[in-house]
Formats: structure tokens, C-alpha cells, sequence
DNA sequence: GTCTATACTGGGATAGAC
DNA sequence: GTCTATCCCAGTATAGAC
């Protein structure tokens, strides 16, 4: 049981939220301990609190950092509503397909989160989901989409391109090039584009 | 499930089940515990085992129940894809609006279920969505249904009409005759029926 | 920075009284 | 059929040694 002790503070630190991340997404917040997690990371549990101030914490650290990536990194503005919604659809299945962990949690954890956090991710939640609606409306307005209802559209859009994370699996029948493909083809119809 | 020898109780059984039911949606399988179900009854912790062998007996008769309630209530047969396919989109609203909690435990439980529990559920998924993939194969062999690749169609529609209960509330903006017309319509220009 | 040890609370499940 | 009492184990989190 002889062990090296000594500062890993740059290491360890990322290591606890990648275990917490795997652990939390494979069996769930409420049903992975502290004392998992530390074993996971190869550290005893009461270490883990040099790193986070608690397993609440560490939860909405993920979300939140999850949410606030996926805001970040795809913004679309090319102001042609057809464009930026195939640009939509294809970023929204990279990105997922990516990072199944980090969906999955930020899909099923919600009830977990304490209600101040629980209302900060909504929030960021409802930001991207305008944005979709967003670019929806201008396709209605220009006359190139035929929505019924743009916020259904765009809960049953989003709920739709998600849902690959369900069933994709890395070297199956059909590559993510594929997928984008076919995914893109159902999302225009649905807008009639 | 098991009873316990000279059980007369017709009562408390159900109620232990609708109690768990409820505080499983609420608050997760792992994060219920038994003295809570036992509360919310209002009988003690150890009175429970006369209606259940254990938690995860509680949790995979709640599944299998709903699966098979599922398959039973509609098997759709008219031979005619498109009506299929109504008949498909509209009670698969109806039938999960209707029953908010047991749909989101079956979707969110999943991992928490035994091994052996977890094949059996998955088996009557599968069971569910190779019916709808069905419909959608004889649309296209009849040539009224325009689709790139069935299965994920059939993924992309469940997935797309399941997450109605996402956002669905009673007394909201749109009713379930609304909803349903307007996931119906969106369901037809997917397979461009 | 990590360790061991521990405080404290609560978990699932069982035994036996009534 | 439900109760009380209890076993045993695990949970989060902290204190203080090294």
C-alpha cells in the first residue's frame, strides 16, 4: 500500500471532475458515493475536499460547464435561416455525439441539482433553445419555413436531434457523417425547407 | 411479485407502489429511500417487505408494468401505413401524457435496474419500436412514405414525440387535441406521408 | 497534499413482540 | 399486518497527523 504522496494539485484536480463526470453519468449522482469517486481517481475520499466544497458542487460544476461550452461554441448569424439551421442540426449532433457523459448528466440530473442551481441551468438551457426558436421565426418570416408552431417545433427538433445520444454508437452500422446527413434531412423536412 | 404468506392487505400494496411511483419520478430510485416510501404510506419501514422482496423488485414491477401496458393497449393494424402512423404519433402522446411519472422512471431507471431486469425491459423497448419501424417499412415497400433509413426514423420520431412530456403542462398554452395535431403534422412531413 | 481515523447520519433489510 | 428494535453497512464530511 506504499504510495507517493506529495503535490498533484494540477492533476488531481481534473482527474476528480473526469472520474465524477464517468461515475455520475454511468450510474447516476445519487447513487455514486464520495469514497467511489476518490477510489476512481486513486486518492482517498477525504482528499476529494481539497478539489471541490462538496458532491453538490461538483454536479452543477459540470452542468454548468457543459451548458456554458455548448453556448460558447456555436453561435449562428449568417442571417439565412436554412444555412444556420442545417449549421444548427449538424453542430448540435457533433457536439452531443462528443460528449455523451456530460449530455447524459446534463439531461438526467436535473432533479439532483439544489433549486438555486437547478434555476441557473434552466436558464442556460432556455438560452440555446431560443436560439434555435430564433432562427426558426426567421425562416417563418422569410417565407422558406412552413412551422405550425415554432416553439413546439423547436422542442420536438431538439428533442429529435438529442435522442442520437440514445442509440449512437462509436463503429456502428453508419459514421457520424452519415447520421448528420440523414438527421439534417429529417430536421428540413419538418420545417418543409 | 411475491406476497408474503396470508397477506390480506388489498389496500397497502398498491398504495406502496403508488408511492413509490411518485417519490421515484420525484426524486430519483437511488435517491428514495425506504423509510421514505414507508412515510409517505404511513406505515413503517419494515412493513413494506410484506408487499416487496426489496427496492429493486418495487422499481422493476413499476417498469414492466408500464412496458407491457404499452404494448397491450395498441397494436396498430389497419394495414394502411399512414393511418398507422396517426394512430402510432397520437396514442404514444396520449398514452405518456398520461402517465408523466411511470415514463420518466422508465426512461431514467434504466441503469439502476439488475442486470437481468434491465434485458427484460429493453426486450419490450425493443419490442415497442420494432413495432413502429414496422409501419414505416410497409409505408415505404407501399410507396407512400419517402425515408432515407427506417430505424433511425424510427429513433429520430420516438424520440421527437416522447419529449412532449418534457415540456408538456396541463393548463398550458396548447391542449392535448392541439399537441397532438401539431406532432402529427410534423411526424408526416418527416416520412413525407 | 494526502493520509488515517472518526463523527454523525442514514441506508436496506430482518426478528420477534403484539 | 404492523409495530419496535436492531444489525450491519455505507453515506458525507471533518480533524489532525505526516
Amino acid at each position: 500500500m506504499a504510495r507517493t504522496q506529495g503535490s498533484h494539485a494540477e492533476t488531481t484536480g481534473p482527474k476528480v471532475r473526469e472520474a465524477a463526470l464517468k461515475l455520475f453519468a454511468r450510474e447516476g449522482y445519487a447513487a455514486v458515493s464520495m469514497r467511489r469517486i476518490a477510489a476512481e481517481v486513486g486518492v482517498q475520499a477525504g482528499a476529494l475536499y481539497l478539489y471541490t466544497p462538496d458532491k453538490q458542487t461538483l454536479l452543477f460544476d459540470l452542468m454548468r460547464g457543459h451548458m456554458e461550452d455548448l453556448l460558447a461554441d456555436f453561435a449562428p448569424g449568417s442571417g439565412r435561416p436554412v444555412a444556420d439551421l442545417e449549421a444548427f442540426a449538424r453542430h448540435h449532433i457533433r457536439y452531443h455525439l462528443d460528449r455523451p457523459d456530460l449530455v447524459f448528466i446534463a439531461y438526467m440530473e436535473l432533479r439532483n441539482l439544489d433549486p438555486d442551481n437547478f434555476r441557473e441551468i434552466e436558464a442556460l438551457r432556455r438560452r440555446y433553445e431560443d436560439r434555435l426558436e430564433a432562427i426558426l421565426k426567421a425562416g417563418v418570416a422569410d417565407g422558406v419555413f412552413d412551422i405550425p408552431d415554432t416553439k413546439l417545433a423547436t422542442m420536438a427538433l431538439i428533442a429529435m436531434l438529442t435522442g442520437v445520444t440514445t442509440w449512437y454508437r462509436e463503429g456502428g452500422r453508419l459514421g457520424r457523417e452519415a447520421v448528420g446527413d440523414i438527421y439534417w434531412d429529417m430536421v428540413r423536412k419538418v420545417v418543409r425547407a
